[in-house]
RNA sequence: UGGAGUGGGCGGAUGAUCGCUGUCCCAAAGGGAUGGAGGAAAGUCCGGACUCCGCAGGACAGGAUGGUUCGUAACGCGAACCGGAGAAACCCCGGGAAAGUGCCACAGAAAAGAUACCGCCAUGAUCUGUUAUGGUAAGGGUGAAAUGGUAAGGUAAGAGCUUACCGCUUUCAUGGCGACAUGAAAGGCAUGGCAAACCCCAUCCGGAGCAAGACCAAAUAGGGAAACAUUCCACAUCACAGAUGUGGUGAAGGGCGGUCCGUCCAAGUUUUCGGGUAGGUUGCAAGAGGUGUUGGGCGACCGACAUCCCAGAUAAAUGAUCAUCCCCCUGCAAAGGGGACAGAAUCCGGCUUAUAGCCCGCUCCAGUCC
RNA sequence: GUCCCCAUCGUCUAGCCAGGUCCAGGACACCGGCCUUUCACGCCGGCAACACGAGUUCAAAUCUCGUUGGGGACG
């Protein structure tokens, strides 16, 4: 394995950061789970969390840190550079990072198949 | 052996790689060392520490607690004991209803110092079916609850009317720090229930809470002050609306307009001051601390000595993967699946609630054998 | 994090403080009937609730404790 950190400095941490992704960004819906990006004009991307309606400190946890476990690992699983806020609701049961990277994978594929439809058409 | 009750403990372990985070060291990026969730961290139900505000002293109001004695910083917590209830252990309950007020639906004669529905008894009347008056509260009936209980005597029938025992009340004696227990004497029954109804008694309590509080401190708006500017200011004169003269200062913004003039609009510009927001620092972790030995105490707990430092994040760290072992389930095996409840946010002492599985101790009941 | 409040038919509510006549009343909605040529209005009837679990009490929607759910204040 070669390191892969994830520092402070890419995790989305103010409101108004939030409020920027949710103003500009493009979404992409999947199962108790909305995928919200914008491109930042960095050469990294960055993340944010928003978890909803899960009352649960320890699930709330697990949620978060699988993740940003996910995300440690795949640092560019979307394109340009952009801000990621993942955007989670009650009901969100995926309990390990290999779930998780499947369902993300598929979401992605999903999309840019139908993005990639619309630009030949 | 089976069942029941009750108290305590554990809450998967080790290693590797990749990450996050506190502290320390080297220090330029960065690197190294070391620490990193709980018994409930939860609910926020009590009690404290701490901080700010208030405060002569006292009383009232309001709130909380409620057998006794200890323990504790304190408590609504704990320990031991007392009483009640109860197959047993255990659990549970705990001031006052003979200070006052209030309530006790329906049923019932009567729900608290008033009385008699069915009855029982006596006397009178009588059409022999009953009826009037009086006595009585033993029995029946009502109800959640009915005016001491049982037995004997007694009586017209009955009744603490009398007696014995039990209960109750009062007084005394003995034991105990005390709650209370035991014994004796007297009274002759007076005292229904509800205080998680108002209330009375005793004790305790000032209010807010780390988003407390302290410090540093952008931008924007607003406030105070000063300077400058505005067909302005100061002084003098006049016929006092205003004009003139002298001196000072300065001719700045926007709209109409090609430009000047003109006209309309707005009140500004600079400096500085303090309050204070975002943001940051602090409070913020060595404590009513843990562990071991030992002394005191029935115990809760207290003392002495030694030793250890054991989370401090802030849109908020404690995670992921792999391997080996442990426990449980399925299975002949190989193998597969699972390991509860749950996540620190100023810190402690409790209570309450959630909790798979496992381990240990004590008590009671039943059965079998000796 | 700290501190508070609330929970009753499908909806809005009364009753709770002072327990009993409450298997809980009213309005709107819904269902059925009457009226009307029909609809509406009106009249009659019906359906339907005390968040959950313990305790106190003879008796709990009401009093006490706990649990659950919902809402609010403090930067």
């Amino acid at each position: 394995m070669q390191p892969l950190p994830l520092p402070k400095s890419i995790l989305l941490r103010k409101p108004w950061e939030y409020r920027a992704v949710y103003g500009n960004g493009r979404r992409i819906r999947g199962n108790h789970l909305t995928i919200i990006y914008a491109p930042n004009g960095t050469d990294q991307n960055r993340l944010g969390i928003s978890i909803h309606g899960i009352k649960k400190a320890v699930t709330r946890n697990r949620i978060k840190r699988i993740i940003r476990e996910f995300f440690r690992s795949n640092r560019s699983f979307i394109s340009p550079s952009s801000d990621i806020v993942f955007a989670v609701r009650n009901g969100f049961n995926v309990d390990s990072p290999l779930m998780i990277k499947k369902m993300i994978g598929h979401m992605v594929r999903s999309t840019s198949t139908k993005q990639s439809r619309t630009e030949s058409l």
